[in-house]
DNA sequence: TTGAAAGCGCTAACAT
DNA sequence: ATGTTAGCGCTTTCAA
């Protein structure tokens, strides 16, 4: 026989209620009955069943996580920040992505009709008007990351793609590097909106104009970053440097830079932007723009839980935005800092 | 007001009893009365709380999934294929990393005893005793995936380490070579094991004796390839192939081979293990064996599901050996294969 | 084919 | 400081 609240209320000669109470609120209840039934509880392995709990509470101590996608290290290390947070907290994690077959609002939807989590960490690349429209309507919290930043009434956590893109540039010009191209994200892509953005406005804050052929576009794919490295040193007249907008760009870029003979950083200074794993390998290492991904997760996390204690107000907009920081590798010429990964 | 069952049978005139019923067992219901039920509730948007029936029921249409470690594509990929099966059943996942702080046991008494999840999927690459007796004693299914074979009487998915480390191993063979090395991985890890085994047998198998000088240790880590592929071209009489227990001692064995201008394959012939995204990237592109890690999540959930359901026994042991594939690289020697990853 | 009513295990308002 | 009791929203016998 599975050990509810009645026996222990039985075996300490007690109301459930008063159990209750020793369990959750301690002042309640005198200090010698609540030890007692403490006691009593451990004895019998004792646990409150959650459901029954959250079908009076109404809350269930689970936050959902939806994410676009279950696929590499990206989206392991949001998944991994927010895990340890919700640890924490106690609270449990259950996960979700947008499967491919309904849109990311049904999953919202259910998720939160069902009552099974508290409160939602949702990723949404490209917002849909579903979305946001559903999103001011919901009853639970919820909290965006890296998510686009045109809703402004959220409550949202991103990178500071914008900044870091500026640092990235800013830390080329200061090579002495003059003729900067850039290869751009796709262009329905907030990140790449935003770094592109950065880039311009390092330029022009530099008083070095942008050339249109110093521009051109990959799809944050290593192919594409291949392709563009070559288009950019066909030119007649070649850039110094290139800010590619993603690190895996970057990693075609090296293969291409290979093929067509050219060194870098001496015929070219590369800086890369995400600081992922494989950057680490390249030779020499790249320079690239580290983004806190696994802190974006902890801090929504945290703030998510904030907005369902009632700690701060669900109602009211709110964003962060998080710094990223320059890794510094050989590929921008840096020379001096160039470690191997051996 | 939330809408609850009782509204919608108060809507419908009938008793909470026949809704339930209709939305749950079609047959014990009157057509006619059954579609002005649904009818009904679809108008009212009224989705049943999970939370109510599985107090009653005692099911929670949701499975826990326990792993070692939240971090890197591997595990991403489990989870992928775990989200993606139990998305097709209708079952959400609570994940949960084994957190250092507290034991894995710990983790999985609480998601059990709690009654949050119906059933859990396991990773514990080394198994401690405390976890195994566990396991044997706990009421609600388990299946554990790429955890050590010793277990006998437990529902066990695991990657067949030893046939595919046979197929690397003769492939090399197959292409001529008489010296094999190994780099093995942590003598502790079971995965590492059993692929030493099967380079062992492979060798014997086509009269190709071991050396003991050419068993080198690794801890599969990228450095621990570099230092070991030093040590094996070290020795007066050199190796003409090598099995590398994983690809992460390949990259680093990559790394050692270009330091001491060493020619894969025309020097040496190399084949890696797990197939990561990295392999694909090296040049040449990695010779290794692709492991099933998705489908491993993939067969878990469906397994454990049943387990569930009662269609198969809980209580009965069930072991299922998922077969590796050999993705052919330019670093055995098959030249006319490597496709560049551009 | 349907309804009434007793749980499932807990919380919380009300009473003492 | 503790007990009584009415839910929470559903499933499931037992009756009708």
């Amino acid at each position: 026989m599975k050990t509810n609240i009645n026996i222990v209320a039985e075996k300490a000669g007690v109301s459930i209620a008063t159990v209750s109470r020793a369990l959750n609120e301690r002042e309640l209840v005198k200090e010698e009955t609540r030890s007692r039934i403490i006691r009593i509880a451990k004895e019998l392995n004792y646990k409150p069943s959650p459901i029954a709990r959250g079908l009076s509470t109404k809350t269930t101590d689970t936050i959902g996580v939806i994410l676009p996608d279950l696929v590499g290290e990206f989206f392991m290390d949001i998944i991994h920040g927010i895990d340890e947070e919700a640890y924490k907290a106690n609270r449990y994690v259950i996960i979700s992505s947008s499967h491919s077959q309904r849109d990311i609002v049904e999953t919202l939807i259910e998720f939160m009709a069902s009552g099974r989590v508290d409160g939602v960490i949702l990723m949404a690349p490209q917002m849909h008007k579903k979305v946001a429209d559903f999103l001011t309507k919901s009853k639970r919290p919820i909290v965006l990351i890296n998510s686009c930043s045109d809703l402004t009434d959220m409550v949202n956590f991103q990178i500071d793609n914008y900044l870091g893109a500026v640092s990235c540039v800013e830390h080329l010009i200061r090579h002495g590097n003059k003729e900067i191209a850039i290869i751009k994200g796709p262009a329905e892509n907030c990140d790449a909106q935003e770094r592109y953005s950065g880039f311009l406005d390092a330029l022009h804050k530099n008083n070095l104009g942008s050339k249109r052929s110093f521009e051109v576009s990959g799809d944050f794919g290593i192919k594409s970053g291949y392709h563009a490295f070559i288009e950019l040193m066909n030119q007649s007249r070649k850039p110094d440097a290139i800010f590619i907008s993603n690190d895996m760009m970057a990693i075609g870029a090296y293969e291409a830079a290979k093929t067509l003979g050219v060194k870098i950083p001496q015929d070219i200074a590369i800086v890369g932007f995400d600081d992922i794993y494989l950057s680490k390998l390249l030779n020499p290492r790249l320079t690239t723009m580290h983004v806190p991904i696994s802190e974006l997760g902890a801090k929504a996390v945290n703030y998510l839980l904030k907005m369902i204690s009632g700690e701060v107000d669900s109602t009211k907009a709110y964003k962060e935005v998080l710094s990223t920081k320059l890794v510094i590798g050989g590929s921008c010429g840096c020379s001096n800092s160039y470690q191997s990964f051996i």
